[in-house]
DNA sequence: TTATTTTACGCAATCGATTGCGCAAAGCGA
DNA sequence: TCGCTTTGCGCAATCGATTGCGTAAAATAA
């Protein structure tokens, strides 16, 4: 029923050539001549001839392809960087393998597993929030298979390269906004501080309180999932605290807005009565009333960025692992006065 | 330098058995006595043996890879899709490799190209804006790899499976709810209807239109990229109209909020003077004011439905190519009265 | 014309895992 | 103990492409 595939094979012995010259000829290979080349595309092409990429990686043991784990897929910022990541790799004659870990170290350790019997050239890390070792990570660096993590890095120090914002000056700065404006009672509403990133703001937070002779209380640290209910349930208890806070640092934006939602509905003023920034940048920040200070976080350039880096690994371009740090901007609106 | 693969013949060699029985011990084959398949195991473990999958795919040509195409990964919805389509392939043991066409029939046509190479077990696809022919997936029907739609599938008949939603439906009844709340003018804000998707929720809402005996015109029909940009212009143009229209359907959620909220801003009335739907249900479609009425469109669900399909098709449990259509859900909010 | 360099191509081993078929040893009943 | 069924495992071919090395033919130089 099936035809068998076309190989090399086939178009050697229909052109009276060895496979060998045939290989060669596909990818135009110095030593063959111009017209043979010619010949053997040509043929190949009315063979129905399609390249075997196992075959290919199998022999070469390069494959071309890089792993990339990630917490979820389905949040704005992971998108985005996916999709700067995808373009980026294309671009350099690689493609992806997308893994979820959903959060738990299990389901990372094991994308990790299958992605590293896939051969992946590479592996792209953005770790769960459960990721307290890196052990699972050791056979790639036995193997000297560059791994590179994108937002969510590790505890430095570790032996593996890393593309990140500066969240700590991030966190700093965002803070001193509303501090200018005068707030005096903030609260810092973040994800599970085991994760550097919002360890990070929290100390940029921290730092900024300590810099206006501020004291900080772990009361004021609230964690929780940064989803809609979860700004919604803070909102609540938010509104039975007294006297209220007159600043939230929420790090981001859609928990921002859905706290500042909930809270405006019980009539509360933003900014008036309390201050609001986010984090992210997302698409509808700006969008809302009042319009959401936040950071804008550059996910495209930073997926970019995490593949040009870790190809350039690859391929011996840089030798040594490299942590780099991307620009932020941010975005001064009126949820901040 | 870099220690050598561990391969089934160095497993084989240190247990003095053959190759043959590794590879079946490996994976419990019932012909290998448990004390062996332990024994096998258990070396192999220590030895740091790990599988080859390029060779295993190589030898057996099923790849256990699925290969997606989609417009572009930065989407709310895409993303949702996408989350759920990598849940289920994992769990049926599959995996992704998830490629961006970018709205060009040529991208895509490229990204088919290296997925065929890839030797995929089967392919998802969201077409592009430019998709009027599909004749790019005819190598893999020849080669009988299942090719799979969702959300945006060309027009029937084609002879692949597709995964969608009902969008005429949905969009005959969006524009019902406009329509039994007293609207008379509707206007239409939509993408490429040349995209089915588009196409099919414009007829609905004609049909919709016609019920209620309205009169249907192409002026009222803007075809816009769906984009913040396009809805803050298309806003603008709206202020010019005299007299105002008092309904508009736009078919996804960030550029409805982008037009509710520049109207807004010059002191229109939602829905008082306007009403407005959106399509996606996004998820801060409900923490706007007014909330927005929408459809929600069941990302998660249609990615694993895509998935569990598709692989079904692989394995031959299903033998003919099949349309399903998802259910989807009105979200009724105060964006229309 | 002869010697030398270039050009163009072929040989054959190799990358690891899989599997149909065959065969020997072990287990069984009588 | 003999013959028959199970059980457990090995042989060797195969999946396609790649590549270092060698060589014949063609081009160039002398």
């Amino acid at each position: 029923m099936q035809k068998k595939e076309v190989t090399i094979y086939d178009i050697a012995q229909a052109l009276q050539v060895s496979p060998a010259t045939v290989s060669r000829g596909l990818k135009n290979h110095p030593s063959i001549s111009k017209k043979t080349c010619q010949k053997i595309q040509e043929t190949a092409q009315k063979m129905g001839y399609r390249s075997n990429a196992l075959a290919s990686s199998l022999r070469t043991s390069r494959s071309f392809t890089l792993g990339v784990i990630v917490p979820r897929l389905d949040s704005n910022f992971m998108s985005t960087v996916l999709a700067g990541m995808e373009k980026s790799a294309v671009e350099l004659g690689y493609h992806l393998i997308i893994m979820q870990s959903f959060e738990t170290l299990e389901k990372e350790k094991e994308c990790a597993q299958l992605l590293f019997n896939h051969r992946v050239d590479g592996l792209l890390v953005s770790t769960s929030a459960e990721t307290g070792h890196i052990e699972h990570f050791a056979p790639f660096l036995a193997k000297s298979i560059p791994v590179l993590f994108f937002d969510r890095a590790p505890l430095d120090p570790h032996p593996f390269s890393s593309v990140t914002i500066d969240n700590h000056r991030a966190g700093y700065e965002l803070t001193r906004i509303m501090l200018q404006k005068g707030a005096t009672r903030l609260l810092h509403i973040t994800g599970n501080t085991g994760l550097r990133v919002y360890k990070e703001r929290l100390e940029g937070f921290k730092a900024a309180l300590k810099e206006f002779n501020l004291s900080y209380s772990t009361d004021n640290l609230w964690q929780t999932n940064l989803g809609v209910e979860d700004g919604i349930r803070a909102a609540a208890k938010i509104l039975q605290m007294h006297p209220l806070p007159d600043g939230i640092f929420v790090a981001n934006d859609t928990c921002a807005i859905a706290i500042i939602n909930h809270l405006q509905s019980n009539n509360i003023l933003i900014p008036g009565q309390i201050q609001v920034s986010g984090f992210n940048n997302d698409p509808f920040a700006s969008l809302f009333t009042p319009q959401l200070t936040t950071v804008e976080y550059p996910g495209i350039a930073m997926g970019e960025r995490a593949v040009e880096t870790i190809i350039d690994l690859i391929q011996n371009k840089i030798k040594t692992t490299k942590k780099e740090s991307l620009d932020f901007k941010l975005i001064n609106r009126s949820s901040t006065r």
